[in-house]
RNA sequence: GCCCCGGUAGCUCAGCCCGGUAGAGCGCCGCACUGGUAAUGCGGAGGUCCCGGGUUCAAAUCCCGGCCGGGGCUCCA
């Protein structure tokens, strides 16, 4: 409901015509009107008040009955107003709820007026122009809904298995935990189920937040929206790079194939919409033009648009499409943390289009071992949640143990007593942080209902056409990564431990510190043999001591620092500072080695900051 | 959406309780030092104390209102 409130010195209407086939009967006396001294309540009463016509009533009444108390005037005039809301809710049901609106306002003791409803009026308005002449109220219909939905997923309560590596199942009961003694050799997982599953949520600001602005990452921007970042080139290298592996990964190891889909979507499109209304009140909406349009929360809008229209033959199954683009979710403003959960993100998604169950099980397995690579090439702990429809579980146990023995972890197990999404089976991989909250990265789901509710299909051996199984998934966002990412070093900070981040994605590989500016050549060449084999080595060529550029380098967590002076030139050696190891002498063929094995084939970008630290801005 | 906290130099923050010329560290600039594995020394520049109103002889400081940000809660097909 919306309701606009003016406090009029005087307002006078006169019903003219019919505006609705069978408007409001009215008497001679109501079909005319003058008040001095009134607020008038322009009131619109929209489609989602219809769920809960009660709640809205007492909610407007109240706000008029505050606004009243404000502005004191003498009597309260309810006019509908149908142009305050595009989705209006049905004549007859709008009639009643403002009908119900004047009793209501009335019993509080207040003089009362409503102007007919269903009639064309002319009317004259003269505003006080005070402060607060003028105001408007929005009253939604929201908190019932939810208590709706708990109600039904509380009626059918999940059982929990715990699947060691080997593979031993346990039963467990969640609120128990703490009797399970299997659980305290995972104490990741049982932080998970804690925070995850039982709700005990940490109440201290995650790490990361702190770090991804100490080492110039990422920040906030404020003059964007909540949860869209702004990325330093230390930052957007590291996005870069995992970018590039997440296609690399997709295209070389799934073997997908890559697209791109826009990223604004019209909302009167039948399937949008339908997509969108699950979404309900998490999306970006915008109007263009008297158009609305809304922003991709997820790639499926773009993909499966494609897809309808795509000649796929069974010899072509499965076919597997990738795609790496931004989405934009509203997620609630007090929700955003750091990089824990954005309104901005950028989503590697995987559909695979399979003939069958079999044929979708073996994809789901192939993209379940990719992920996997993924979170250990980032060097990320991560722990592993498997929702699965009870009865398919106790048919398909020994495909999910096999996936289970290959990540090595320990996985617990939620079984659904029936089908509630489209899913039959799905995992997360959950990472836990360094103050014991959570966050879901990649996920892989087995949607079995036939993919002709799409409008997608394939030709079969018959040259008929069939649904296929759809094979869901994400990589995690790359934003997201990057948290965990900084969590984990966070954790080793926890520990007394130094932090790192995995070679392959650090900004600057190598700094070479010469000792004075007299070895300055020899450290650009250093530098520059490293960068022809495609590693990121800068050279500190600032005006300080030995000790201070060191701790430069320690601050910036780069992991190998080389000083070059006198005794390295006459030996032919570098004297390599490891991070948290110590210094080791090695030749430059030696540490090219060892960055090559560190590296090994994740993706290789340059610089993305100035080879010469001097001429590096500050950006934090 | 709700609750709590915050906004002072580029950054991190002190000062506010108890009103009286605006502070520190880092960073930046300059000078000296040609340096050996986590901070060389000295000097300098840099401020709409978030905005508006009120109280007062006088407001960064007290009061009221607003804006912005952060955290927590709720939520997350």
């Amino acid at each position: 409901m919306k309701l606009l409130l003016i406090h009029a010195d005087v307002f006078e209407y006169e019903v003219k015509e019919k505006a609705l086939p069978h408007p409001e009967e009215v008497n001679e006396e109501r079909k005319k009107l003058k008040v001095n001294d009134v607020l008038v309540v322009f009131t619109t009463v929209e489609k989602d008040d219809e769920d809960d016509i009660d709640y809205v009533i007492a909610e407007a009444s109240k706000a008029i009955e505050e606004v009243y108390n404000k502005v004191s005037p003498s009597a309260i005039l309810i006019y509908p107003y149908a142009h305050l809301s595009t989705e209006l809710a049905s004549p007859s049901k709008a009639l009643e709820a403002l009908r119900r609106l004047e009793d209501k306002v009335r019993e509080r003791g207040y003089v009362v007026f409503r102007a007919p409803f269903g009639w064309y009026k002319a009317f004259t308005l003269r505003c006080k122009g005070h402060p607060l002449s003028e105001l408007s109220r929005t009253i939604k219909v929201k908190e019932r809904k939810i208590e709706v939905e708990k109600e039904e997923e509380t009626a059918e309560k999940s059982e929990y298995r715990l699947i060691e590596p080997d593979g031993t199942e346990h039963h467990i009961v969640l609120e128990r935990i703490d009797e399970y003694e299997v659980l305290d050799k995972y104490p990741l997982l049982k932080q998970f189920i804690l925070c995850e599953e039982l709700g005990k949520k940490p109440h201290r600001p995650p790490e990361h937040i702190r770090l991804m602005r100490k080492l110039e990452l990422v920040d906030y921007e404020p003059a964007s929206d909540i949860g869209h970042f702004r990325f330093y080139p230390k930052g957007e290298l590291i996005k870069d790079l995992l970018e590039e592996y997440a296609t690399q990964i997709a295209i070389k190891d799934i073997g997908a194939m890559k697209i791109g889909t826009p990223m604004l979507y019209k909302l009167d499109e039948p399937d949008i919409a339908e997509q969108a209304a699950k979404f309900r009140e998490r999306d970006y909406r915008l109007k263009v033009g008297g158009r609305e349009f809304v922003l991709r929360f997820a790639g499926d809008f773009g993909l499966f648009r494609m897809m309808k229209t795509t000649i796929m033959t069974y010899r072509q199954l499965p076919v597997r499409m990738y795609e790496l683009a931004p989405s934009f979710r509203l997620e609630q403003s007090g929700e955003c943390v750091g990089l824990r959960r954005l309104r901005a993100f950028t989503m590697p998604d995987i559909h695979c289009f399979c003939r069958d169950l079999k044929q979708g099980m073996e994809e789901y397995a192939r993209l379940f071992k990719y992920y996997a690579k993924l979170a250990d090439a980032m060097g990320i702990d991560y722990v592993v949640v498997f929702r699965v429809v009870k009865s398919f579980y106790e048919e398909n146990k020994e495909w999910i143990k096999e996936m289970v023995k290959g990540v090595g972890k320990p996985a617990l197990i939620e079984l659904l007593p029936r089908m509630k999404h489209y899913w039959i089976v799905k995992h997360e991989f959950q990472f836990v942080d360094s103050v014991g909250g959570n966050a879901q990265l990649s996920t892989v789901q087995l949607d079995i209902e036939d993919s002709e509710r799409y409008g997608i299909y394939y030709v079969d051996e018959h040259g008929e056409k069939r649904g296929c199984i759809i094979v869901h998934s994400s990589m995690g966002s790359i934003e997201r990564w990057i948290y965990a990412m900084l969590e984990q070093a966070a954790k080793d900070i926890v520990k007394g431990r130094t932090p790192k981040l995995p070679t392959w994605l650090s900004p600057i590989q190598v700094r070479i510190i010469p000792v004075s500016s007299e070895y300055l050549k020899h450290a650009i060449d250093v530098a520059d043999a490293l960068e022809k084999h495609g590693f990121r080595a800068d050279v500190d060529d600032r005006e300080e001591t030995v000790s201070a550029k060191i701790r430069s380098a320690e601050t910036e967590w780069i992991p190998y620092v080389v000083v070059i002076g006198k005794k390295e030139i006459s030996q032919g050696v570098l004297s390599v500072r490891i991070r948290g190891k110590g210094i080791v002498e090695m030749k430059l063929e030696e540490l090219v080695k060892r960055l090559e094995e560190e590296v090994g084939d994740k993706p290789r970008l340059p610089l993305y900051t100035p080879k010469f630290l001097s001429l590096k801005p500050r950006f934090v």
